[in-house]
DNA sequence: CCCAATTCTTACGAATTGTTTCAGCGCCAG
DNA sequence: CTGGCGCTGAAACAATTCGTAAGAATTGGG
């Protein structure tokens, strides 16, 4: 199923050039030469990219490009002679997509165009990152907020003591310090706030089973902080 | 609710005029100076547009745009000292969603974020919302207000208590806090209004049989707030 | 207006996290 | 080797957050 591209411009050599370099690239394409026929099909068609000249003459560029990208759900990308910063904020602003100044390369249009269909058709919320962790011994689920063992013991950690394994897991054999901790787990500043950190950090360990006189996985750094000795693999 | 924005850039100039005026603009912004770090980062915050230099020393730009895009479903936009046309060709094929040439204008990098976002929310325009969603020993029907059982035995829901359902089922296995839920469910910050929360899903949770010490549906995460644990079909 | 169903508020016990406190250890000077 | 000083580990306690029962308030239908 190949997208449908639609282009607006009022001159003729550059709706031939897109159309031919857009259909070469696989799109089906219909390019018209003033808005009121390009408004009359809208409702026989519905394009997934507009390409259009807002620079027409008998245009109202805001109430087109809000109908193109409310009602029909289409991508808009501006093409434009008026490259200033303004114009082209504007044309975002307005509710385009992607503005493109002429003289543009056909090239560059057909990528900005598979962009858009690209984008359409992402999810807003519907993927997972990776949030799981292995190392020795064990495997931090971030999703589930569990540690589970080689034997499939599962033993729960909480949201304090997540924050500061994942920080470990994310920087390992790297020496964090005390600071570099509070700015990370967002901690105020407190004067005593190292020391809920330690707490953290012990009950982090007994969770673990990590003896901190000969610490396997986390070991402390005198003076300078900790380092979580292990490979990580996510 | 802001969105985030993320910047990966070496220069600390760049970093800090973007940072400035995205702010000023009302995001939220976190920036990065290597790409280790960021992708580190990339493992507790989930960004809804990354600005991103990619000729960084360290970078793999295609497994970074590809994790971005694919995984996390995070708009991607590469700011690049490269203008010339190949390049900005390559890095649209790569997967980014635009591309902007050094030296930029931040008002327009701004727009072009804006304009980011408003693809990703726009509506899938045929779609409908699916109203019946299955998850292990349960289908929730949300065109009914019922929930059924494996033996078919069927348990009714009500308004409050579907919209708590529906907001899980639809981000399962994601941290979902207080904020979000009084934010997605239209709860006025009343200054109580958590305690109301609590109880919607002490409900919820007795209708689906989830004992809360010992969770297979519905985990609480104390100081952060909940997760559904199960996968979700609809 | 009354009744029933739903939702919110209050209240209190339970679980988790932060803070205080102190014992023990590493490091260094002598 | 030894004693002092600052840093770390963790027990005990305090504060915060959560679960849910019970009653009050709200909503909707007659």
């Amino acid at each position: 199923m190949s997208a449908l591209v639609t282009i607006l411009d009022d001159e003729p050599e550059i709706r031939q050039l897109l159309t031919e370099t857009l259909e070469e690239a696989g799109f089906k394409v219909q390019s018209f030469g003033r808005a009121r026929e390009f408004e009359a099909a809208l409702n026989r068609i519905t394009p997934d990219v507009c390409l259009i000249d807002l620079s027409l003459p008998d245009t109202d560029g805001l109430a087109l490009v809000h109908r193109l990208a409310q009602d029909q759900g289409a991508a808009v990308i501006i093409i434009s002679g008026r490259a200033q910063v303004q114009d082209r904020v504007a044309g975002l602003e307005l509710g385009a997509d992607d503005y493109i100044t002429k003289p543009f390369d056909p090239i560059e249009v057909v990528a900005r165009v598979r962009a858009r269909l690209r984008g359409g058709s992402r999810s807003p919320s519907g993927s997972t990152n990776p949030s799981s962790a292995r190392f020795t011994g064990w495997r931090a689920h971030f999703d589930r907020f569990v540690l589970s063992d080689d034997t499939g013991t599962e033993v729960p950690f909480s949201q304090a003591e997540g924050e500061v394994l994942r920080l470990f897991l994310e920087n390992p054999k790297r020496l964090i310090s005390r600071a570099q901790m509070q700015e990370q787990l967002g901690g105020g500043a407190g004067d005593s706030f190292d020391r809920a950190m330690d707490v953290r950090i012990s009950r982090l360990r007994t969770k673990l089973r990590d003896d901190p006189k000969n610490p396997t996985l986390i070991k402390t750094i005198y003076g300078a902080g900790y380092i979580f000795l292990d490979d990580v693999e996510w």
